[in-house]
RNA sequence: CGCGGGGUGGAGCAGCCUGGUAGCUCGUCAGGCUCAUAACCUGAAGGUCGCUGGUUCAAAUCCAGCCCCCGCAACCA
């Protein structure tokens, strides 16, 4: 039995309801997805919310509500938004689960019995008014912090650290060793640059004092866990990780006295490794997963601290996920920003144009990794040319032309098609974008495959050979072959644009295609029956 | 000398990793076609691939230096 292809993405955060970069980061990990299913092999795709922390907590008692009702109305929200744009997920994630708490909870108190993690002080500036401690970054120009921060106060708070910086040496160790750890490559150059820098540990708890919308602390119920354990876990507490499974592992394991100590180092990776073997079947089945990520949240957050986590529980090396690292749609050149309020709404655009008119924007105009700049105009424009006005309309002209000369009913003949040699190419371009991930490149070739039948209809002239009885056998010949071609495109276009494939399947008369064995050529039968002409793209005119 | 990205015909971009006639969409101009969603096809004009130097038979692509633009507190993919 294959191993599953798993996929996840970020969790978005429920202080405030998605905009179109949500929108990106769960149409390409979809995309993705179908890639696979098409490929035949058994996919889980993850995806959900992350509900807890202070600003969740801030916003719901801004708007009078208690901080769960206030986190379900905005994940109702992002649930809408997937189903509107077609997201299929296997899972969904939300942080307030039990089943979450259950596994965060199990990992904090093992690595608190290991020693991993500990208690200190910490004392600094800290502003009232943003519940928060202050840093040099938050001082002005001129070195003092500004009124923005309403009153500030020395204050000495205690807090529970996760011995981050013990772990540093094995990490830029383990990105030297594995090359594709960040996709793309000049990210994982970043991310070393980063590591290269870390000094000091991470605070993970808060006090309730201070914040109880969180996941207690199972060694000490006075604090909640904040942010990373909390977030970053979801990824392996939804797909069956089991916290106690390397229960009898973990008595073998040598006690860390001196961790600074290579030879215990590597003794806990022998041990790490067998523990890791004993989890659930269901969680080895699909672990490592590609994780999909926006470029803010690499570093630290991706990059160092969940690696760090899942290396401290005893994730061998082989089983780092892989992180796949986008890029961001801008706004005439300028960033998408809450707070300039330049935030392009998905749904608003999903409305309008449709999902797969929206999903075809997202997927063809932007370089994966790269940023990219958010234009309506840009969408209708590509819209128009690529789906309306080339593949739209190819799928139309072709059923009218079977209809008008041979009741539409296309017949396979003997001989080659130059359209054949370039369906074989196309299939073997389009596995290699995906490989790579570059479904901007897929779509390239899927288009450029379009341009091609379309300029075979030009070349053959149907319409001359209907009218001479002689050439009857070309005119066939032609159709068939654009039939063809057509069933090939909706197969290889539907991970894409899963209605439209539908749609185009339909009107070709064809079941619907599962599979990437499908686009080869020679698939459609003798005799086949297509289906009446519709506008599978009606052109927007501006 | 902080870290990273970008600079490609009028606009927006791909290509760069794995050097070998510079490609896509839009726009402009000229033809063609009529099956089709006033769609389609062909051709043309338009580029010193930021600058300088190096490596090479060959550089948009590799190397070095320089110039300019953007991102790196929070919200936030």
């Amino acid at each position: 039995m294959p191993k599953t292809f798993f996929i996840t993405t970020a969790i978005d955060y429920t202080n405030s309801p998605p905009h179109v970069g949500h929108a990106y980061e769960k149409v390409l990990a979809d995309v993705i997805a179908r890639y696979h299913r098409l490929k035949g092999e058994n996919v889980f795709f993850l995806t959900g919310v992350d509900q807890h922390g202070q600003k969740v907590q801030q916003s719901a008692a801004k708007a009078g509500v208690p901080p769960a009702e206030f986190v379900k109305g905005i994940t109702q929200k992002f649930v809408d938004l997937w189903k509107k744009l077609d997201v299929r997920y296997d899972e969904w994630a939300e942080t307030t689960s039990d089943r979450h708490k259950k596994v965060v909870q199990g990992i904090l108190q093992r690595l608190f019995d290991e020693g991993q993690i500990y208690k200190d002080k910490q004392s600094g500036y800290y502003s009232v008014r943003q519940e928060q401690f202050l840093t040099d970054k938050e001082r002005g120009s001129d070195g003092q912090f500004g009124p923005e921060w309403g009153e500030i106060e020395f204050r000495e708070e205690e807090n529970y650290y996760f011995k981050l910086s013990e772990h540093k040496d094995w990490l830029l160790k383990y990105l030297d060793n594995r090359t594709d750890a960040v996709i793309p490559d000049f990210r994982q150059t970043e991310l070393r640059n980063a590591v290269e820098k870390i000094s000091g540990d991470l605070c993970i708890s808060r006090p309730k004092s201070r914040l109880d919308w969180g996941i207690e602390l199972p060694f000490d119920k006075d604090f909640v866990t904040y942010v990373w354990f909390d977030a970053l876990t979801n990824y392996i507490s939804f797909s069956g990780y089991d916290p106690n499974a390397n229960a009898v592992a973990t008595g073998l394991r040598p006690v860390e006295t001196d961790r600074s100590n290579e030879s215990l180092r590597t003794a806990h990776r022998a041990v790490a490794t067998s523990e890791f073997d004993a989890q659930p079947p269901e969680f080895l089945d699909k672990w490592p997963a590609l994780q999909i990520i926006g470029k803010d949240i690499l570093v630290p957050a991706h990059g160092i601290y969940w690696v760090i986590m899942l290396h401290a529980i005893g994730f061998p090396d082989d089983q780092m996920p892989q992180l796949l690292v986008h890029g961001w749609w801008n706004l005439g050149g300028a960033k998408m920003s809450k707070s300039v309020g330049n935030i392009i709404d998905p749904f608003v655009l999903a409305d309008k144009y449709g999902s797969d008119a929206l999903r075809y924007y997202l997927m063809s105009d932007i370089a994966t990794g790269k940023d990219a700049d958010f234009s309506e105009e840009r969408l209708v424009e590509r819209y128009n040319a690529d789906l309306a006005n080339s593949l739209g309309n190819l799928l139309n002209r072709t059923l009218n032309m079977a209809h008008r000369y041979r009741d539409g009913v296309v017949r396979k003949t003997g001989g080659d098609s130059p359209l054949a040699v370039q369906a074989a190419n196309l299939l073997h371009q389009y596995e290699t974008a995906f490989e790579r991930f570059e479904v901007h490149a897929a779509l390239d070739r899927l288009m450029e495959f379009a341009t091609t039948c379309n300029a075979n209809i030009e070349m053959s002239a149907p319409w001359k050979l209907a009218k001479d009885q002689s050439r009857s056998q070309a005119l066939d010949h032609v159709l068939f072959a654009l039939a063809e071609s057509l069933r090939i495109l909706g197969v290889l276009i539907s991970p894409i644009l899963p209605t439209a494939a539908r749609a185009i399947f339909y009107q070709l008369n064809v079941r619907e295609e599962r599979q990437l064995s499908d686009p080869i050529w020679g698939g459609l039968p003798d005799e086949h029956h297509l289906g009446k002409p519709t506008p599978l793209f009606p052109r927007i005119e501006s």
